[in-house]
DNA sequence: CCGGTTTAGCAAACCGGTTTAGCGGACATT
DNA sequence: AATGTCCGCTAAACCGGTTTGCTAAACCGG
C-alpha cells in the first residue's frame, strides 16, 4: 500500500531487488554485462515500483542533456505570435527530433538573456535575431557553450546560417520599380526591445533596407529615410504603421513590407481606408509563409527557405556537438527569390489626385 | 594562457580564490553569509574565470528544474505548422515567463512520447490533444509527473483545461442552418498518427461532430457519416479533402471544418474549382486564429480563447507544481461563440444545377 | 588437480553543485 | 578572566544517478 511516496530512487529498487545500485544500472544501460534472468528481475521491480531515472541525474553524469536550445532576445509570447517563427520552429523540430534531440526555448528572463541562457540545460544553442548590438552579446559569447547564429553575424567565430537579404529585398524593389513605382512606404521589422542600439544597419532591417536601396539606386530613385518605418513584425503592427503614415499624409503607390505577418496587415489597413490592392496600391511581402498565397488577395512576397534554415542551423549546431570540433566556423547562405502573386500590379496614373490629397 | 580547457568548475574558483566551494556558492546564492569583500572578490574571480555555474548539476540539488514541458503526441514539426499551435504556445509560454520557468517542448522519440517524457528535465507537463485512446497515456499516468490536459479528459485525476467544443460546433451547425443549408461537409482533424484507435468519440473530432448533429437534429436534419471527412489540421489537410471529396461527387454548399487551417485550404480548392465563396459554397472553421480575418474571404469561425487556454494551463499546473497539492484536481471550461464574418452566405437555388453535376 | 580466463555483481568514486553542522576567533558581557 | 554570541568560513554529506576497479565463483583446457 504505498501512498503519496516520493519517486522512488534507484537504490529503492536495488533495496527491494536484492541487488546493488549498480546492477540496477546496468538492467538498463548495458543488460548485457547482467545474467538475463537477474536483469529481467530488476526490470520486473522497477515497472512495479514505478521507477523512472532520474533524468537530471542522468544529464549530470553523462554530461549532455541531449537537447538544444533556441534562443529568442524577444519574449516567446511575441515570437510564437510570428507564423514565420512558426515555420522556422518546425525546421529546427524536424532536424532535432531526427537526431533524437528535444528542443528548449530560451528568451529573456526578467529581462537578461544571459540570465536565461545560464539557467538552460543544453548541450548547444540556435540563436535567431540576436543582433549585433544586443547588450548581451558579450556573455553570450562567454557561455563556453556550442551557437549557431541565425539571420545574425554578431559572433563570427560561431557557425551561422542566413538568406540572402539583399539580393531578395532588391527583387523586390526592382520589380517593383518595374511596374512603375517611385512612391513606396518601408515598413521595417522592429528590433527586440532589449537592444535599442537603433537603426543596426546590420541587421536583417538594415540589409533589407539596402537591397531596396540598390534597386533605387540603379535606376536614379530614391528611397528617402522617412519613408522608412519600422514595427513589431505582426499583423498589428502592419495595420498600426499604416494608419498612421496615412495620418501623416503619405501616399505612396506601393508598400515595401519586410515580413509577411507585416505585409498582411497593411492590406488590411488599406482596405479598411476603401483602397484597392493593388489597384491602389501595391503590396510586397517578405518570408512567403505558408500562408501567404492564400490571404486576399494572394501575397506578392519574397520568398526564403524558413524550415530549410531552421534545420540547417540544427545540422550546423550538432555537428559542433557531437564531435566537440570548434574547428572553423561555418557560414551557410541561403537563396531568396521573388515570388510574384496578386497584390502587386503597374502604377495608375493618378498621381494629380494624390498630390491634392496630400497636406 | 588558457586553452581550449573545459568550463571552469566550482572548484577552480574555489582554488582561485583561496576559498571553500561553500564559499564560491555563497558568493552567488547567499552573499550576506560572507564578508562583503570576501563576496565581492569571489564573483571577480569567478567572471575572470568565465565561470558559470552548471545548471544540472544545480537542479539536481534543488530537485527542481524550473521548466515546464508542452507534450504533445504528434511530432513537433507537424504541430508547428499550425497556427493554432503558434497561438496556444504564445499563452503558454506567456504564463511560463511571467513565473519564471522555461520551456520545454516534448514530442514522441522515436515514436515513444512516455521515452521522450522521460529524458524530459521538467516540473510539471501541458499535455495537449493527448487524446484518451493513446497507447501510453498509462505511462505516462505513472511518471509521477504534474500534469495538466489541455482538450483532452484522458487523465481525469489530472488538471485540464477545455473549451465548449460541442456548444461552438453547435452555433455553427445553426447558423449555417439558418442560412439554409442542408447538404454540409464536415471536415474533422485527424487524430495523431499514434494512436489510430479510430473515431474516438471523445476526441476533439468527436465532441465538435456531436454539437453539429446536434444543431442539426434539432432541425430534423442530419448528417451522415460520408459526409465526414478527417485530415490533417493543416491547409494542405483542407485542400485535400476538398479535392477528394469533388472527385468523389460531393457538392455540399456548404462546409464545416474543425479548425481554420483546414477551411483556408478548403476556400482554397474551391476557388481552384471555380467556385464562389460564399456564394457557390459556404465555409467555417474553427479556433478564429489571427488570420481569420485576413484571408479571402474573411472567415466565419468559431472562436476559442487559445492563448488563454495556454495561460489557464500553465497556472494550473504551477499550482500543484508550486505548492505541491494534489488535492483535487481543478478542470476548467473555457467558452467558445460563433464569427461571423464573409465566407458564409445564404444557400443559392441551385439544387438543380448540382444535382445535374453530380454523378 | 591446477593455473588461467570468464562471468556476475559489488563497493566506492565521481559528476558539479548546495546545504548542514560545526569550528575558531573577535567581540560583548559580567 | 571566564562565558556567551556572533561572524566568517569550512569540511563533509548529499542530490540520484553512472562508471571504474575489483573480487569471488564458475568454467575450462591440459
Amino acid at each position: 500500500m504505498e501512498q503519496g511516496t516520493q519517486r522512488p530512487r534507484i537504490a529503492d529498487v536495488a533495496r527491494e531487488a536484492g541487488v546493488s545500485k549498480t546492477a540496477v544500472s546496468f538492467a538498463f544501460n548495458s543488460p548485457d554485462r547482467l545474467a538475463p534472468e537477474t536483469a529481467l528481475r530488476i526490470r520486473a521491480v522497477a515497472e512495479d515500483l514505478g521507477y523512472r531515472p532520474n533524468p537530471v541525474a542522468r544529464m549530470l553524469t553523462q554530461r549532455q542533456t541531449m537537447t538544444i536550445g533556441v534562443l529568442t532576445p524577444q519574449a516567446l509570447s511575441v515570437i510564437f505570435s510570428n507564423p514565420f517563427f512558426g515555420a522556422f520552429s518546425e525546421g529546427v523540430a524536424l532536424a532535432a527530433e531526427e537526431h533524437g534531440y528535444g528542443l528548449h526555448f530560451i528568451s529573456p528572463l526578467h529581462g537578461s538573456l544571459a540570465r536565461a541562457m545560464s539557467r538552460a540545460t543544453v548541450d548547444g544553442v540556435v540563436a535567431i535575431g540576436l543582433s549585433d548590438g544586443h547588450p548581451e552579446v558579450e556573455q553570450i559569447r562567454r557561455a563556453h557553450v556550442p551557437i549557431v547564429l541565425v539571420d545574425s553575424t554578431a559572433l563570427p567565430e560561431h557557425g551561422s546560417v542566413e538568406i540572402d537579404d539583399v539580393g531578395g529585398a532588391r527583387a523586390a524593389g526592382e520589380y517593383i520599380l518595374g511596374l512603375g513605382h517611385r512612391d513606396v512606404l518601408i515598413l521595417g521589422v522592429e528590433p527586440p526591445a532589449a537592444d535599442l542600439g537603433g537603426p543596426d544597419p546590420d541587421g536583417v532591417t538594415g540589409r533589407r533596407l539596402r537591397g531596396y536601396r540598390e534597386a533605387f539606386a540603379a535606376v536614379g530613385a530614391r528611397i528617402d529615410d522617412d519613408r522608412v518605418m519600422v514595427g513589431p513584425a505582426s499583423v498589428d503592427g502592419g495595420i498600426a504603421i499604416i494608419n498612421s503614415a496615412w495620418e501623416d499624409g503619405f501616399r505612396p503607390t506601393a508598400i515595401l513590407a519586410m515580413s509577411d505577418a507585416m505585409a498582411i496587415g497593411a492590406m488590411r489597413a488599406l482596405r479598411d481606408l476603401r483602397l484597392d490592392i493593388p489597384g491602389d496600391v501595391s503590396v510586397v511581402g517578405f518570408d512567403d509563409i505558408d500562408l501567404a498565397p492564400h490571404v486576399d488577395p494572394p501575397l506578392t512576397t519574397v520568398h526564403q527557405p524558413i524550415r530549410r534554415k531552421g534545420e540547417e542551423a540544427v545540422r550546423l549546431l550538432l555537428s559542433v556537438v557531437e564531435r566537440r570540433d570548434l574547428a572553423r566556423p561555418e557560414h551557410r547562405r541561403l537563396e531568396t527569390r521573388l515570388i510574384v502573386r496578386s497584390s502587386t500590379g503597374p502604377v495608375r496614373a493618378r498621381r494629380e489626385e494624390v498630390a491634392g490629397d496630400r497636406d
